[in-house]
DNA sequence: GGATGTGAACGACTTCACAGCG
DNA sequence: CGCTGTGAAGTCGTTCACATCC
């Protein structure tokens, strides 16, 4: 699983006539992948259908998705790629850049920080921290590795307003609690246990071990049926 | 996000008249978690609202989640966790060891091999791959990189069923589809692709990329309103 | 009293089906 | 005609509320 927690409801505030649902939001993200996969290749239009095949979900979901970024879609034509791009990355925020900053500078640290394709979509990584003294100063994917002690300076200075957490579960809570203190506006977490935040703060969680359960659980159930 | 794929309806087959929702058995590993270190803490009894409080969710959610082990709570008490902790990895399939490889000696790779509590909860990496010349050879936490060629010997000599893809979007889907002809049985896949699979094959699927958008996303939306 | 198990209500998400428009 | 946009229906998951039992 995975598994995300942030404000209840994703929707508007008191009265949000439309509503988008946190599952919306996840395909946003398929889509937008798909999308600029696909203007490359000179796809210049593309229908609802297309992207539920592409994604394995119905074409009437796609286009339920898309016309909460207005009415885009041409009736017996399709969607314009483009225009349909420009949308997505406006309403899902990534038509800027994010600073960010990744608190344990171990392997999932680095697989994070080499991912081709954050870096495009506007993801920056300005801090690396870690409380192994050994770890601190080291340069990892061309950036040091600092003490916690650092964080709320260089968060400050760098404007960073994500963070991701990937250190061991016994200290993700108070790792949690400094990043906040920082000014940290959201989190990715890795880390195996429930980080209570403040309600302004966003929290998205990542459970590998879970993941890994999970797939068990589906291979275990059909070999007993 | 994450997000899973495998069979549509994990219940049982004609009429199951029990039904384990998806989001359930994404529940039990947690529970699970939680249990292991109460009981560690001597902690012989637990009840719904704790675990509920634990994991930020509803308590009568927690019992009709459990319910599906049997009716294992004792009213006006709660229910023995070292019982519940049997009936959980019982239910879940890790009671027993699962052999696992992993395609793709990155970073991810070392994170996930690296990660203490895999082997403790009965997953054991038997294999690893990488198509890179380069890597082939080396010893990677323990194990050394074969290349892809030798996937069907060292998957039916272990005997694994469990497929980890770690390796770029591009070659995903040959990927899975080897490992599927090796016999594999279920796969985890971390590439940003939706893979092919035949039906009795499980999938799920972690879109790291996905997740930091969405992140992206809540925080950016907690912001504009 | 305290906590479980569970039908019923509720809410969220998905699919259907079709009117409408280029 | 083809494809969008959307009300209506359907499905799934969660929460409520309460009878039940120790």
């Amino acid at each position: 699983m995975s598994k995300a927690e942030g404000d209840p409801a994703v929707g508007g505030g008191t009265g949000g006539e439309p509503k988008l649902s946190r599952a919306s939001v996840q395909r946003f993200s398929l889509y937008l992948r798909h999308l600029e996969r696909w203007i490359q290749e000179g796809m210049n239009v593309v229908s609802s259908s297309q992207l539920g095949d592409a994604l394995g979900i119905n074409d009437a979901q796609v286009r339920k998705d898309l016309a909460y970024l207005g009415s885009l879609g041409q009736p017996g034509i399709g969607y314009y790629t483009r225009e349909l791009i420009t949308a997505l990355r406006h309403r899902l925020g990534v038509d800027r850049t994010w600073a960010a900053v990744i608190v344990g500078a171990g392997n999932l640290a680095r697989a994070l920080m080499r991912h081709r394709g954050f870096a495009e979509q506007g993801f920056q990584f300005v801090g690396l921290f870690d409380a192994d003294p050994q770890k601190i100063g080291q340069i990892v994917e061309g950036i040091e590795v600092q003490p916690p002690a650092k964080m709320l300076e260089i968060i400050a200075a760098a404007k960073a307003e994500l963070a991701i957490v990937a250190v061991p579960a016994d200290t993700a809570q108070q790792v949690a609690d400094a990043l906040v203190a920082a000014g940290i506006k959201g989190i990715l977490n890795f880390a195996p246990v429930m980080l209570r935040l403040p309600p302004h703060i966003s929290l998205v969680a990542v459970d590998l071990a879970v993941q890994l359960e999970q797939l068990a659980f589906l291979v275990h159930l059909s070999k007993h049926e």
